[in-house]
DNA sequence: AGCACGCCGACT
DNA sequence: GTCGGCGTGCTC
């Protein structure tokens, strides 16, 4: 008897078994996807074993339709690391297989699809046809052997001749064969001299045989970029392909750019979320053909099957954006260093501001520390200031010090930016005489202000509504805006700096396509003098001309729930701050806090984030948070609210277990969004494979519970965010 | 997740 | 009398 086990795209929490009628079986190999009857639908499922026998009772087995493939899609190698994906997030194998596939892949579609498709005489060689038109072709072809069907069509010749001459069995299509990159006409372009830093991490880098993976702990502009590519240079001349991870955000022209003109004429593809369904389909079959040399792409380019993978970078390694925040809820950062592992192959982790997982790495010596201190060029170090705000008169949130440095730096001719977390132009609308404030309905959360289009936004569940004219609650006209948000900074900058061109950069003045673009050159062409924005400001973009950051409020990164917020907090300071000072002086950084003397931010401003992260990893450490334990989060969420809680309070054991501590159900930090209560539960190890030990456990226990189908529900392995 | 089956309220 | 609400159960 002929058994395939199949993974499927379905919510459970198994594999599925299907009988194999003969016709099918000369086909049948593991990795090849299978066509099968499922419940009354027709799906698409990925043959994972072959095998002779199963648990089930055989005539409850259904038979496969169809293998659809030719050759296996997936190599068992890859089958493995998916199959780890799995079981490490918690995931169901045939959910997290689709998830890794492209789209085209999942629904069945050919891998070839887009493949180049070619036309060739028959064995019949020449013949006499009617068409003269068909006669021209077929002796075209006769004489060039083959030529691609777009080449034909070029030429003038239609559709309709092509079909007839195959009617007739005298041409035959066929799909051109992948034209591997040859590694021995490699080009080098505009290869700089490296410092000696720089040199340092790239002999290194380039030292290594197998598996290693080098923490590229480098400041902003000290030019890690560089030594991505020499690493890269090194890996492709052996004939080996490279895959470079972004942060969404950094995937911009001028990155992609540096790599294509360095490697003029390497294959490079890109990957990212405005790729079409069969843009991405043509990616993955190049990877897979080794016809792509290197791929730059954000998060779930971690999936590709790359044929001779001999690489992996991640550039900014500390960004939130490699983690995914729903589904299967990898890190694509971690994936890598696992398949790095497998495949033996160096890894690099860049940044300038490491996340202090990566960091606990290198101290203690699993990964190698590299750095680069040196800024290049004229780039010179910032001054931070830290403005206490405690008892001063703040007009709009800037203190007069502020405001008299933002004028200095303007009358110099330098460009200034504000940096503020919050957009729209209030978080809340209060009433002046009752103490009404402006919640959403259906959070909660307020409603931020938007003077602008005169609207009340919730920025959780995007809920929109009309500006009370009068308070709800007590009928008085007294309706005030309170607190701040970038709408409003810059138009306080606006009456306050008469003659200065401002530019607002938040999501809501760049909602339309290629406005971001447009205010970026703006910024660079210099039309704009003073910059105000959220963190869109805060990665990747270079503003030579600025000399002053402004950050309008540290001290919400300060005393948050979320331990991770100090660390987060650093980061951004320190990424912003890298926007100053890159020609020449050196740029200055104004902090506004109540709290100048706390010891993080103290430390931060005086030693830099190199400092700062060494001394947060001993505070992490005293408490015995990541890195120096491991987390799970059992998330829940429903309309009803016992139910949710109901849930959770099952899953916590009645006895102790050992080495894991377990808190909950505690209210998710904005309790109710979009009507719907959030709880979770904490789970907290010291070990990894206790608590892998466990959440397996748990899984199934979860899985067979009877309100798992009542309520959502997930598991976030090493969460990065508790919201 | 889908999809079907099943048992109770307002409608051509 | 039926259309359709979503609770429940199953999928090799």
């Amino acid at each position: 008897m002929k058994l395939v086990e199949v993974a499927l795209k379905v919510p459970l929490n198994r594999t599925f078994d299907y009988l194999v009628d003969e016709s099918h079986r000369s086909k049948l190999a593991i990795g090849k996807r299978v066509r099968v009857p499922f419940g009354k639908r027709e799906l698409v499922g990925v043959v994972l074993t072959i095998k002779e026998d199963t648990n089930l009772a055989v005539d409850k087995l259904k038979s496969i339709y169809e293998v659809i493939d030719e050759q296996p899609i997936l190599t068992t190698t890859y089958l493995k690391f998916l199959q780890f994906c799995s079981r490490y997030y918690c995931f169901p194998l045939g959910e997290t297989l689709f998830t890794a596939l492209p789209a085209a892949l999942r629904n069945g579609d050919a891998i070839d699809k887009l493949a180049t498709q070619m036309l060739k005489p028959s064995e019949q060689g020449s013949a006499k046809v009617r068409g003269k038109k068909q006669q021209a072709l077929l002796d075209y072809l006769i004489e060039n052997r083959a030529c691609s069907i777009g080449e034909i069509k070029a030429l003038g010749f239609t559709q309709a001749q092509i079909k007839s001459l195959e009617d007739k069995s005298l041409v035959e299509r066929f799909i051109a064969p992948p034209t591997t990159w040859q590694s021995d006409v490699i080009q080098i372009n505009h290869k700089p001299v490296l410092n000696a830093e720089q040199a340092t991490a790239c002999a290194a880098i380039k030292q290594v045989e197998a598996f290693s993976c080098f923490l590229l702990e480098g400041i902003t502009g000290s030019g890690k970029t560089e030594v991505y590519l020499q690493a890269l240079e090194d890996i492709v001349k052996q004939g080996l392909q490279a895959l470079v991870l972004v942060p969404e955000i950094g995937l911009t022209p001028q990155t992609v750019n540096r790599f294509r003109k360095r490697f003029a004429n390497l294959p490079i593809a890109l990957w990212h979320s405005n790729l079409s369904d069969n843009e991405r389909l043509e990616v993955w079959r190049q990877v897979e053909t080794n016809e792509c040399a290197i791929v730059i792409g954000t998060r779930s380019s971690i999936f590709l099957p790359f044929a001779k993978l001999g690489m992996l970078i991640v550039d900014e390694e500390h960004d939130a954006s490699f983690k995914q925040q729903d589904g299967l809820r990898y890190h694509a950062r971690d994936l890598a260093a696992y398949r790095a592992a497998t495949l033996q192959i160096p890894m690099i982790l860049g940044s300038a501001t490491p996340a202090l997982e990566s960091l606990q790495h290198a101290i203690s010596n699993k990964y190698r520390l590299l750095t680069l201190s040196q800024r290049a060029q004229t780039a010179t170090a910032n001054q931070f200031h830290l403005v206490d705000m405690k008892g001063q008169i703040a007009q709009q949130g800037f203190a007069g010090i502020t405001l008299q440095t933002i004028q200095d730096t303007l009358a110099r001719g330098k460009q200034v930016m504000v940096f503020l977390n919050r957009r729209g132009f209030a978080p809340t609308l209060i009433c002046h005489e009752c103490g009404w404030l402006s919640n959403c309905h259906r959070c909660s959360s307020n409603a931020t202000y938007h003077k602008g289009i005169a609207q009340l936004i919730c920025h959780h569940c995007g809920d929109v509504n009309t500006i009370p004219r009068q308070c709800p609650d007590c009928g008085s006209t007294q309706i005030m805006p309170t607190g701040l948000g970038t709408e409003q900074v810059a138009e306080f900058l606006n009456a306050h700096l008469p003659n200065t061109p401002i530019t607002r950069i938040d999501r809501d003045t760049t909602r339309k396509k290629g406005s971001f673009e447009e205010a970026l050159d703006e910024i660079r062409s210099g039309g704009a003098r003073v910059l105000v924005g959220t963190q869109m400001l805060a990665k990747g973009h270079h503003f030579p001309d600025v000399a002053l950051v402004v950050i309008l409020d540290v001290d919400s990164g300060l005393y948050s729930s979320d331990f991770r917020a100090t660390e987060h907090m650093a980061q951004l300071i320190t990424q912003v701050a890298g926007r100053a000072g890159r020609s020449g002086e050196p740029g200055k950084v104004l902090l506004q806090t109540h709290f100048p003397e706390h010891p993080l931010l103290q430390d931060l401003v005086n030693n830099g984030y190199q400092d700062f992260a060494r001394y947060a990893l001993t505070e992490r450490q005293e408490v015995g948070l990541p890195p120096f334990s491991h987390l799970a989060l059992i998330r829940a969420e429903g309309h009803k609210f016992e139910q949710v809680l109901q849930f959770l309070s099952d899953l916590v054991p009645k006895q102790r277990l050992a080495g894991i501590q377990l808190l909950g159900p505690l209210p998710a930090p904005l309790e109710r969004i979009a009507g719907k209560f959030r709880y979770q539960l904490h789970i907290q190890a010291e070990s990894r494979n206790v608590l892998h030990h466990y959440l397996a456990q748990l899984s199934d226990y979860i899985n067979s519970h009877p309100l798992a189908n009542r309520i959502r529900w997930s598991i976030d392995v090493d969460p990065i965010d508790m919201y």
